[in-house]
DNA sequence: AGTAGATGAATGAATAGTCATTCACTTTTT
DNA sequence: AAAAAGTGAATGACTATTCATTCATCTACT
């Protein structure tokens, strides 16, 4: 029988082939000798290469955002909700590098697939992003000149590149904590002294 | 004699081709045919495709960051320097949604090259932003417990995250005037009521 | 329990198609 | 009439996908 440890297998060795080599670059054949498995037998469990790539965009990532939902709607205080979006996402991010590097680099793919998924399961996630702002909007804790639509963008634009600080080799190593303790501050406050 | 314009002919059609198609399904007769001259004429320009992309990226971006830097420089105000910065950008990627999609997808690239120049030229554009944020705290008017270093990745990130609102089809279409004041808005202030 | 047959997962060499690059030839410029 | 630019068909390297074959495991029958 066709095993679920197999397929999950793939899913492993080929988010970390995307992740070195990019989409295009990966041979099936790395990506089957990073699974030890023959070349053929991923086609028993994916149809071709790209479907590989959707498989990994759903199911890794489906698995974050499932998680930091999950946290959030535990919370009511808007502040505390994004705070903790922001930690949930920076560490996610720093855990699983391999993954951070694929959604870093092959989220933003031309393909129709590609944008087909950032347009459904992806959007939802961001999503998240302005139900936040809203709601702390009602609440009369958020400024109601901030437009939730693109407030969202930049949040979500500021924490993808600032993760990248992980996957990039040679930088100042900063921690999770201190990174989100800065974002917080940043969307929160602002950059302008109080005074 | 080799002319300059058809050099740039083929820069601006492969700008728009690698916008279109991305990189990797970008072919060279697509470019050539864009550019109307034959496949092997752009080997008399350009070393090999990659040669194309990176040509790209250095001199129309390499435009932008000339531009936004001249605007710049004539400032002093920590935050007038940072309206401008956000202001240029966010128009010309406006105005050049070819190059804004190529710099939405290719500059992610794990290719080595990619990386270099992500490393070189464009970290300069990105240090910008650094340096306009460290001038503001020391004249007091930004907080002193924002890291610049991990402040500046936040800001190109939502910059470049917003700027999709214009290449991807299908959304509200916000002008570059409100775009840019809800981003100093957002930077500036926070998102936190000031009561 | 032992044997024969059936099943289908796994294999990896062969295929078939794609496309960057070259180069022999033509056209244009000096 | 050289030399430089331009052309585009031909080349050859590369690789996703296929498929005939193997083999381990399970089933059914004696």
């Amino acid at each position: 029988m066709k095993s679920v440890d197999k397929h999950s297998k793939i899913i492993v060795s080929a988010t970390k082939v995307f992740a070195k080599k990019g989409f295009f670059n990966a041979r099936i054949s790395d990506i089957a000798k990073e699974a030890k498995v023959a070349d053929g037998t991923i086609y028993l469990y994916f149809n071709n290469k790209f479907d590989i790539l959707i498989s990994v965009l759903e199911e890794e990532i489906g698995k974050i955002i499932e998680q930091i939902e999950k946290a959030i709607e535990k919370e009511t205080d808007p502040v505390k909700m994004m705070t903790i979006f922001i930690e949930k996402h920076l560490s996610a991010m720093k855990q699983n590098k391999n993954l951070a590097e694929v959604i870093h680099i092959e989220l933003r793919q031309s393909d129709r697939l590609v944008k087909e998924y950032r347009n459904t399961s992806f959007k939802q996630y961001i999503d998240v992003i302005s139900k936040i702002i809203k709601k702390g909007q009602e609440r009369g804790i958020y400024r109601t000149d901030i437009l939730p639509d693109i407030a969202k963008r930049a949040f979500f634009g500021a924490l993808d590149e600032v993760s990248r600080i992980w996957t990039t080799p040679g930088n100042v190593q900063y921690s999770v904590e201190e990174t989100s303790e800065q974002i917080v501050a940043l969307f929160l406050n602002g950059m302008r002294t109080s005074a």
